[in-house]
DNA sequence: TTAGGGTTAG
């Protein structure tokens, strides 16, 4: 390439008129990193020999700008064009579109065929990433139509486009029934579809389509891999990526969909072997990759893990997105101080912070019970950084407020926010209410999520628990009876832990291991013993109207129970257990991992649906705030 | 030319 490069170099010298020789010149810069400056020079060649860009020629010059991301100087040579080609525009779209800016494209699109300029099947397929990125069914369609107009719906190209826009715009029938429609077909075509039905979580339809699929590339691997553990079926991703290593060769976008899945998993032994894998691939230098790595970590427990990554990176590599990921790591372990001085690091370090920057540190400021200073960052938010306030930062000052027990203030400020209210924040005002059993505020806060969203089953369940924690059986059964008729079901607890390179779930009440008869005989001694340490069961966290007898036996064999007494029973003395739960940790739990790890003397993570929780020495890292 | 990606309250 670079001889090739300076032969033509040579050659212009001689001949500084030949547009041909220009436009190959361009076309090897274009391709070649880093070379925009060369690229301007020639550019001001052009102008200083008075050679008038031909249509082709200028297309090009705006594709070599725009591939360096310089679409300033691409945009520049369109707007001072007397009578700019369809070439020119197809440049600046394909531009703005790679750089991710639909809107931008959308225009430019507009603008070119106001010049009754035609769009082809380069045009389309940007216009209808950009349509797919927005996403924007209605304008998707008005670019279906001129696709069909101008007969390029069946198009390799425009048809996988179509089915990509289709699919992203939430219409994966349509998607499907174009796949069908089409004759010619290529990889793209099938990784769109098989997307599609991922996002709309149909994991078993996008999963035929991939054993159908004629051949299959890296994409195709990793679309597979990071929809299963989008959709939460993080063994499944993880046989996946064990498949793929032997067929194809993953790189480093498959490394970031596969973390998720270890972290979704806990699984810390699983994720550090990936880490590894993805270092000795060299694949672990890119820096989404280590953000990836840092989360996997913060999310499986090993904030010492996450920590040393993040100091590893190079300074250039720590971006707000970096930065948030060790914010958030440090909240999710209740570390609101920790929290707050790594805000505060990164805003000395001269950037930013964004709107998930203030989320991270306004829950870190909530699961610490730092009222004040929480609340005083969300009053910075707009005039000091400059970041609008959205629900999740509103949801985080209801839940600061709540689990303070200022439960009237959390009301008055839900009330009184400058955005309309949605369930996050009605949520996290029921949650506390929970907590504080304040039953006159949980109705409230019941009430308007009923409306907001009538069929989650979660909202009713709590409520209905909060009616039997105070006796009140008739409004219990009201609830039991309102759940049956919509045809919903209460939503299973379950735990799991990684023990021995395997991860073990566990269901409440569940008899199905076959080391049951071991686990329930541990837990059913384990009252004895905790009562001997002063133990006093709370039944409030049974929904049932049973006898005291009867609660008690259901606290016994709590999803998480079940997954500490097997980590227990399969693990050597000392070795620290891990354990996640699908839901919150109940509070009769709470107590009793607290007693399990005084009386076994372990150390025994759980990370339930909102946080971590450490217990040691018959103290957990929550201090009972949670 | 099209298709896969990290950080986000309850």
């Amino acid at each position: 390439m670079q001889q090739e490069l300076s032969s033509l170099l040579r050659s212009l010298l001689q001949n500084p008129l030949d547009t041909i020789l220009y436009s190959s010149i361009i076309r090897i810069l274009t391709r070649t990193p880093n070379s925009l400056r060369h690229g301007r020079q020639l550019h001001a060649l052009l102008f200083l020999h008075a050679v008038s860009p031909d249509p082709s020629l200028a297309a090009r010059i705006a594709a070599m700008y725009s591939s360096s991301g310089d679409l300033h100087s691409a945009s520049l040579l369109l707007h001072h064009h007397p009578h700019p080609s369809h070439l020119l525009y197809n440049s600046l779209i394909r531009g703005h579109s790679l750089r991710r800016l639909p809107a931008q494209v959308l225009s430019l699109f507009n603008a070119m065929l106001g010049r009754s300029l035609p769009p082809d099947h380069f045009t389309f397929p940007f216009v209808l990433k950009a349509c797919a990125d927005l996403p924007s069914l209605p304008i998707g369609c008005t670019v279906h139509s001129q696709c069909l107009r101008r007969g390029l719906e069946l198009d390799v190209y425009v048809g996988s486009s179509l089915v990509n826009m289709y699919a992203k715009c939430g219409e994966v029938r349509f998607a499907h029934r174009l796949f069908d429609k089409m004759r010619v077909r290529d990889m793209s075509t099938w990784n769109a579809l098989i997307v599609g039905y991922m996002m709309m979580g149909a994991v078993k339809v996008a999963g035929h389509l991939f054993d159908d699929m004629p051949k299959r590339n890296v994409i195709s691997w990793t679309a597979m891999i990071s929809g299963y553990a989008q959709n939460g079926v993080a063994d499944s991703a993880l046989q996946l990526f064990y498949e793929m290593r032997k067929r194809s060769k993953p790189n480093w976008v498959t490394i970031v969909s596969i973390l998720p899945a270890c972290a979704h998993a806990a699984a810390l032994d699983l994720g550090r072997m990936i880490h590894e894998y993805a270092r000795t691939m060299g694949l672990d230098s890119h820096p989404t990759v280590q953000i990836a790595i840092m989360g996997m970590y913060a999310k499986c427990g090993s904030l010492l893990e996450a920590r040393r990554c993040f100091d590893r990176m190079p300074e250039r590599d720590k971006t707000v997105a970096a930065w948030n990921t060790i914010i958030t790591a440090y909240a999710s372990q209740g570390l609101g101080a920790e929290s707050v001085s790594a805000f505060e690091a990164m805003v000395r370090s001269g950037l930013r912070p964004d709107a998930v920057s203030f989320t991270a540190l306004l829950s870190g400021c909530s699961r610490a019970g730092l009222v004040d200073q929480g609340m005083r960052y969300f009053d910075d938010m707009t005039p000091v950084y400059s970041v609008e306030a959205a629900h999740e930062h509103y949801a985080c000052i209801v839940d600061l407020l709540g689990r303070a027990g200022k439960l009237e203030r959390a009301l008055v400020f839900a009330n009184q926010m400058k955005i309309k209210s949605g369930p996050s924040i009605w949520g996290a005002l029921l949650a506390s209410s929970r907590s504080h059993r304040n039953l006159k505020v949980a109705q409230i806060a019941a009430n308007r999520l009923f409306e907001l969203e009538p069929d989650n089953s979660g909202n009713y369940v709590l409520l209905s628990n909060m009616y039997a924690e105070s006796g009140k059986w008739e409004e219990v059964k009201g609830l039991r009876a309102l759940l049956r008729e919509k045809g919903m079901k209460k939503s299973p607890g379950c735990s799991w832990s990684e023990i021995n390179g395997r991860v073990h779930t566990f269901f409440t009440g569940d008899k199905s291991h076959p080391q049951s008869n071991e686990i329930h005989g541990f837990l059913e001694d384990l009252p004895e013993k905790m009562k001997g340490e002063g133990y006093i069961p709370d039944t409030g966290f049974v929904l049932h109207d049973v006898s005291e007898e009867e609660k008690e036996g259901n606290l016994a064999t709590h999803s998480e129970k079940l997954a500490i007494a097997f980590g227990i029973l399969n693990t050597n003395p000392g070795a620290v257990l891990r354990v996640t739960k699908n839901l919150r940790i109940c509070g009769d739990c709470h107590t009793a991992v607290k007693f399990i790890s005084k009386i076994h003397h372990r150390e025994i993570m759980v990370r339930d649906l909102n946080r971590f929780h450490h217990f040691k020495d018959g103290l957990c890292s929550c201090g009972d705030y949670w």
